[in-house]
Order: C-alpha cells, then sequence, then structure tokens
DNA sequence: CTCTATATATCGATAGTCGATATATTAAAG
DNA sequence: CTTTAATATATCGACTATCGATATATAGAG
C-alpha cells in the first residue's frame, strides 16, 4: 500500500462528536441509539457503535451528561441529558471548537479565493 | 484507562491536513520543512515528521504537487509547487470541506444558542 | 566537541477505533 | 412457525493508522 486512504469527513466528525452529542441533548433528553439516528439524520455521518457507549460513559463520568434509567417495550434504556455543568461545558467546547475551525478557514478561505481568482 | 484521551484540536486539523497543505502552496512553492513551519506559523498546530512526507508524496502521486530538485547549503530539497490539477482540486476539496464543516455548524450552533438563552 | 536547526526519509511500536458479537424483545416478512 | 430486521446497551480485542525515533548530512552557535 502507497498510502493510508484519507476520510477528511469522517476525521472531521471525530474531532466534533462530543460537541455533536451535547449538542444534540441540548434540544432534549436522549438516549444513546436515538442521539445515533439523529445525529445521521443531522449530519449524515454514523457515529459508530462501538464508539457511542464509550463516550457516552466518559461524559457521564464527566458529568457533563446523567442517565435515567427507563423501559421501553422491555427494553431498557438510559435516558440521557445535559447536566448544568455539561450546559456550561457545551458553551465552552463549542466556542473552542469554533475557534479551531475559523483558524483553519483563515488560511484556507484565502488561498482558495487566491487560486480561483487566476486565468 | 477508563476512556480514550480526545483531542478534538488534532481531529480537526487532521481532516484538513490535505487542503491546509495545498492551501500554503497555493501562496507559493515550498519545500515540506518549510510548509511544516508555515502551518505551525498560521494554524499553531505542528503537522508530525512521520506523516509530513509520506502525504507529499501522497499528493504527489496526486499530480496535485509537483517537485523540483534543489539545494540549498549543501542539503538537498524538493521545492513543492501546486500543478493545474492541484489547483482544481483544492477549489473541489477545499468547497467539500467548507460543506462539511457547514453541516456540523448548523446542529451546534442553534443548540450553543439555546442552551446560552436559558435562565 | 556538542547541540540545535535544517531537510528528507522510513519503519514499526503503540495507541485508538470500531466491527463483531452477545443479549433480548417486538413486528413484519416469508 | 421461522427468519429477518429493528431496537438498545455493552464490551473487547483485531486491526490499522499515526508518528516518534532513528538515520543521514551540513552549518553555525556556544
Amino acid at each position: 500500500m502507497p498510502s493510508p486512504p484519507p476520510d477528511m469527513r469522517r476525521d472531521l466528525f471525530r474531532g466534533s462528536i462530543e460537541v455533536l452529542v451535547l449538542s444534540v441533548l441540548a434540544d432534549g433528553p436522549q438516549h444513546g441509539y436515538a442521539i445515533r439516528q439523529q445525529l445521521k439524520l443531522a449530519i449524515g455521518q454514523t457515529l459508530p457503535i462501538g464508539s457511542l457507549y464509550p463516550l457516552l460513559h466518559r461524559l457521564e463520568s464527566e458529568d457533563w451528561i446523567a442517565a435515567n434509567e427507563a423501559t421501553h417495550r422491555g427494553r431498557s434504556r438510559k435516558v440521557y441529558r445535559l447536566t448544568p455543568e455539561g450546559q456550561r461545558h457545551l458553551k465552552h467546547a463549542a466556542a473552542d471548537w469554533q475557534a479551531s475551525i475559523a483558524q483553519l478557514q483563515s488560511l484556507v478561505l484565502p488561498a482558495v479565493r487566491r487560486v480561483a481568482a487566476k486565468r
């Protein structure tokens, strides 16, 4: 193999997963599986199952989200909600995220303009 | 270890590396080491050496960049320039990149506004 | 002399990812 | 009836991509 296959979209998604999940929960409490579906609907990207639950557990251990055990049609569910700390964190994390993106854009956008202007 | 250490900034950077390098070269021909320095200066993020040259080789094999062997102070250099195909590709790749970001933002930004509005 | 910076290059240890698998219920399909 | 698919959470280790260490070479600083 000459070089690794790059997946820009996936990497951007990965770098945003935490903020994305918290953003979904900012809309209202959801259980893990539903968060995954919402994300797929909104972004078109699927949060891999093998990443979903470990992520949720991490966010819970950080006290950014909290769970209510529930039962739905014989199946157990953990309905997660954004904690007050989670709300604070979302604001900060999203600001950082936005700043990082803006920084990248400040290099890329002028470059594209420059190239587009030529010829 | 309970959970993997997340590095949003690094992942966002990773998902943008290709577009970033092409953007730097849109400003004028540069050799690998200098591209790395420019990126550090502009973004604050260091493109790891172990990733730099394989990436350059891949971009070259795609004919998006081309090299001129040069010698500077006894040291050999490969000065890369953006090819016409590379310019076309930069426009497309940057547009895709921008669209992916916009999609993520369309979920995150309203969520943050919602959270900020409360209380 | 040693160290740091410059410059390109490779390779494999290691670390993170996530598919497969397990478990359980319901409903639709065949 | 049986099978398949969808729902739902959870874990674990095989696999893979990343990138630090290393090699090589020159020049200037201390």
